[in-house]
DNA sequence: AAATCATATTAATCTAGTTTAACTTTTATT
DNA sequence: AATAAAAGTTAAACTAGATTAATATGATTT
């Protein structure tokens, strides 16, 4: 793998957990390297979800498809964030989300059975990833209370201050999917914005 | 601690990890147990998180108040579930949550002082409590799904589904509130399910 | 048994957000 | 530059769920 990509993920690993030499070559040497081209997907709905990726650049989506084909964009991932269908990683069965590229995105790829062989070799890493969940987790229960608690205008406005790198790289349709509420009324919500100040 | 009060804990994490018995002594000699009554906070928004808790009997509900003052109920955990709040309690800042027994409550708590000790000792269980919360936020990153795709009517008979053992122990006003919808609603919906069958 | 307090129901009115559909603007393709 | 395709806007009619308020039921206390 190309050495300054690899070094990418090293330094936020480094933020958690501080690796030795050793520990920085062996992780390398197992973790994958891949660029997806805007469009193509990374996971499926239905596949069986092999590898949890680390987003080097780009973007992606993760959404699902409800019965009457209706697209729930789920999360957003950039630089320095994950990607994939953890429910289907951890226990190796159907995928219950798309992932797909929204522009050309690098990544490092964690493959499922070579995971437990790195953690073997470098326990650190478990110490690294239950901190990252941990994190995660605690966003996921807060987003949940956001949805319950607040408007769709404040949850418009949270989500823009929350993420402005996010908001403008991607068509406004689908920031509506991701705030739960259609095309049209964040078309108002926005208006009204514009009309307040 | 009461031996057989510490044996419940022990089973459950030997469901994901394999402890030596030297280990689960370790364990036993660290943790606390302590038992609540019904209506007391084991949590209080704004105080800071000190424990980690599993529930060896009855029952919490996780909330939040908002600026109008209205309840949110974030979570229900009974008997072999987990209760606190983990934002709080890993960054060790103000609470948003309380937590609050309702019923009496047997706890198996983990101080916050003593974790990081607990994971020097017994390295397993860094990798028991990622596996723990690996579940537990593909799990909330569900209910996100289920919120946005699903209407009042069908999240409600899903958690009926999913926890028949809570619903029968607690109110329906709390039930409404943990499906963000009002108890007025809940009561419509369960006598629109009445006329149906 | 009466009184009180918490919980649940019902119904009328209201509103945040959806649906449908026509139109405009922006971006990509030839 | 012209055309097509994708993304965004506006507005009218509609609906899921909220609000308000009155009533009913059920526990708990005295």
């Amino acid at each position: 793998m190309i050495k300054e990509k690899g070094q990418l993920l090293l330094d936020y690993i480094n933020r958690y957990v501080s690796l030795t030499e050793e520990e920085e070559n062996t992780l390398l040497s197992k973790v994958v390297y891949r660029s997806y081209l805007k469009g193509q997907f990374i996971v499926q709905q239905g596949d069986i979800c092999k590898y949890e990726c680390f987003v080097l650049s780009g973007c992606t989506k993760t959404f699902y498809i409800d019965d009457e084909g209706q697209e729930h964009i789920v999360m957003f991932s950039i630089e320095d964030w994950w990607t994939a269908d953890m429910g289907s990683f951890i226990t190796q069965t159907p995928a219950d989300y798309n992932v797909q590229c929204l522009e050309k995105t690098e990544l490092i790829m964690f493959p499922y059975d070579i995971i437990e062989d790195l953690y073997a070799a470098i326990p650190k890493l478990e110490r690294f990833f239950r901190q990252i969940i941990q994190k995660a987790f605690v966003a996921s229960q807060k987003r949940i209370v956001r949805s319950f608690s607040l408007s769709a205008k404040e949850r418009y406005v949270y989500f823009r201050n929350q993420y402005p790198k996010i908001e403008q790289r991607i068509p406004q349709y689908m920031i509506a999917s991701y705030l739960g509420i259609t095309k049209e009324f964040l078309s108002k919500i926005k208006s009204e914005l514009i009309a307040e100040q």
